[in-house]
DNA sequence: TTCCCTTGTGGACAGCGTACACATCACGCA
DNA sequence: TGCGTGATGTGTACGCTGTCCACAAGGGAA
């Protein structure tokens, strides 16, 4: 089983470490979990990964590369917690109601990721990005798409159910992006901070009504 | 006029400093809008001020307080942008107009301090905080009110003005919040980063639309 | 088999936050 | 007026961090 080349992150018996690259982000994101991407510190990392401080140098140009990586790995999960989402609410025949449903299923993933994982949610988004990435491969879930190409389903759903006139469509990413992101962010770090489950959903669901009527 | 007591940063003559926590505060202001709140680090604040590195020690707890303190600061800062953009559109005697183009300014201000700001805006926001907190004194703008308090404002006048219906207006504040503080982080360090000036007013203005038509 | 290039190690350095002991002085009280 | 005392600033030190450099190990190609 144990062939040298596959070395887990404890006792490796090669000198190469066979997998140095996914396992110093894989404890990355463990220590974003617990604290965030401030957390993401280069020799802890290592330390966990059983090997030297410098050895990351092998694999990422400095702290903030990999930090990159952590971060994009923390924007596949958020594209997993979506696409959860999307299954718990399975069509129904009626295109109107599911596209509108998809939609909210964006917003109800992309909060239940930030109430769950507050630690990956702000390493997911603590990095700069631009719109030219946000569909890189290296932040798509298992099931290959980024958070925000889930959002430009759901609106293209919603779209051809007509009801989102034609001439709303382009760039309604945004939007409807900005309002969850928003609310994310106000949730985790901001003054909602410390509501209890019953007010966040029900922040939550006059948000998503916002959405719905105002595209 | 140097009396001692009021000292500026360069050249104290007495042994005190005389406002050092002052001193402190507007230094890690500088240092936050040159670099957001990573920027803002205890040795080098102190050292703008003159001042060896634990002279901190005797007006913030950690470096942690004093970055509470240039945060809080900041978003006194971004009060008064958010007042400013009140006075750039004064009031024309139609009070549904005038409610409208009031909640419009709050998010005209919000981004556009954004913008002009990145620094001191991700400072603002890159503190923990509560509901309870929203209203403290020590994140008012020059005419004492926060930019939570302006939000509540704004929609205050659209309920007065018969414009949101009485049972929208509670919490109404967070989904209005939620909207444009969404929109000033993917303009800041999302995806819509390095659009062009009038991409962003586009985008802006289809935000407030939406916000205007679903509240 | 030999060589080389990739990968990992060890040591060093500057900068950081911060604890502890000490210096300095303004002010209130005798 | 003089003195003590508490608030404020200094100096030194420690462990942590990111990162540079020279070196070691060893798998794969020639």
């Amino acid at each position: 089983m144990d062939d040298g080349a596959t070395a887990t992150a404890r006792g490796r018996d090669t000198y190469r470490h066979g997998g140095l690259r996914e396992a110093l982000v894989e404890a990355g994101v463990e220590l974003a979990r617990e604290g965030g991407p401030a957390a993401v510190v280069l020799r802890e990392t290592t330390r966990r990964a059983g090997v030297s401080p410098n050895a990351a140098y092998r694999h990422f140009a400095d702290r903030d590369a990999l930090l990159h990586a952590v971060s994009d790995t923390c924007l596949g999960f958020a594209a997993d917690r979506i696409e959860a989402e999307f299954d718990a609410h399975p069509s129904t025949g009626d295109d109107v109601a599911d596209a509108r449903m998809m939609l909210r299923a964006v917003g109800l993933g992309y909060i239940g990721f930030a109430r769950e994982e507050p630690g990956l949610f702000r390493t997911a988004f603590s990095v700069p990005d631009n719109l030219q990435r946000a569909a890189d491969p290296s932040k798509a879930g298992r099931r290959g798409r980024t958070p925000f190409q889930l959002v430009g389903i759901a609106l293209d759903a919603l779209l051809e159910a007509g009801v989102l006139p034609p001439d709303r469509r382009p760039n309604a990413e945004f939007l409807a992006w900005a309002t969850v992101h928003g609310l994310g962010m106000l949730v985790i770090d901001g003054p909602l901070r410390g509501l209890d489950d019953r007010m966040i959903a029900f922040a939550t669901e006059r948000l998503l009504d916002m959405v719905d009527r105002g595209l």
